[in-house]
DNA sequence: CTCAGTATACTGCAATCCGCACTACTGCAA
DNA sequence: TTGCAGTAGTGCGGATTGCAGTATACTGAG
């Protein structure tokens, strides 16, 4: 019947669901949260709300006169669709690493080019992890902006900080390897990284089978 | 001059740069490589070639008769488009994580529901890691796909497997946390949430700056 | 008072990307 | 010779993106 959702689109649902909210607030909301989990330009933000009252998920709650500031809320459909897609199969995480696509070509380019990628994404997660910092504090005191929803606010926050923190761990110890590099050609595989490839692969073994006949 | 390519064109010159390809090959090499930090649809990929051509930094080495299997290989405009690129600013990554974003709505839905997501994300952690492992496990023995760029491609792939490995040891102790809820609403703040939150922000404010005054 | 400058809250558009369905060819096996 | 699976694509409609442009409100200098 509906015209197949986009994953986006349960996006917004879900922040509906939430609360009622107008197209600019669903921004707003986005650099708080869906920004960690499902990034989205602003740009559709402002046309999925449109796009729900269509499917019947959505309706508009108050059209706030000639001058917009509409504001939409779910419907019963709405919630259903959305409980319907959270029992439904999960998509593989998608990383989106350009810096970590420069890296991958940076034996095409300079050590100083390789060098300003990987500082690049220490200040990077740096930000983020400030960010991320200043809107988790409050709910130790009960004071979150969801603190009804804590539970789920550390869970997600969590793991988003792990991700940060490997980015970083990584940045580290790449600006280390590669600062003894001359060029980002003909390097081979020197100490340090063959003792990174085998840590690597230990650690992918150690993860398939406990004992083993 | 050129119409500013977008970063799945530079992901593509790159692979040109590292052989001449043809569009089928690209998929192929996507599925190996670029798929671990820049994924698109093998759609795209297809259509690519064409478009460097267009741009002058790609040519049709090999047309290979009527029936397709056309190869390209990077200009001269192509390897200096690439090498500006690498020497520009590189974009914070972006991570579409659709687990990530079914457990931010979890609140909405059941708790079985939200169990399943998080061992979802354990067996496609498990299958991603165990396909990993067996591309970069011959680099050891000198006998990897590219070992002569060996250095680049162990750095790339333990990034790769650290953030596997974030996901995977958060969504074990996801499991350990959630077993014990009964609903997916009104759990608050409980003992190990409030450790999960302290242990974060307490590692974020440990980034800020070493000693204080 | 007014006028430039800045912030907020959008809209339009062209280019790009994506999923899906469909084609065409090859081997090979019943 | 027909059916089926695998390889190597193409076409198309709709979704998404970046960017430029618009409208309105406030703000403080002259």
């Amino acid at each position: 019947m509906s015209p197949r959702l986009s994953t986006t689109g349960y996006a917004v649902l879900g922040m509906l669901a939430l609360r009622p909210a107008t197209p600019y607030e669903l921004t707003q909301q986005m650099q708080r949260s869906l920004d960690y989990c499902w990034p989205t330009s602003e740009r559709s933000l402002y046309d999925q709300p449109e796009r729900l009252v269509a499917a019947g998920l959505a309706t508009l709650v108050d059209d706030g006169g000639a001058d917009g500031r509409r504001r939409y809320a779910v419907t019963p459909a709405g919630l259903a669709a959305l409980r319907a897609w959270l029992a439904d199969a999960s998509a593989m995480p998608r990383f989106q690493n350009e810096p970590l696509l420069r890296v991958l070509y940076g034996d095409l380019g300079t050590v100083e080019d390789l060098h300003r990628v990987i500082d690049d994404v220490r200040v990077h997660v740096a930000d983020r992890r400030e960010r991320g910092a200043a809107q988790m504090a409050p709910y130790l005191e009960g004071a979150g902006l969801f603190q009804e929803r804590a539970h789920i606010v550390v869970l997600v926050a969590d793991l988003v900080n792990r991700i940060l923190e490997a980015l970083d761990d990584w940045a580290e110890q790449a600006q280390q390897i590669t600062a003894a590099w001359e060029s980002t050609q003909g390097v081979g595989l020197t100490d340090d990284l063959r003792q990174v490839l085998e840590r690597m692969l230990e650690a992918a073994r150690g993860r398939e089978r406990p004992p083993g006949p």
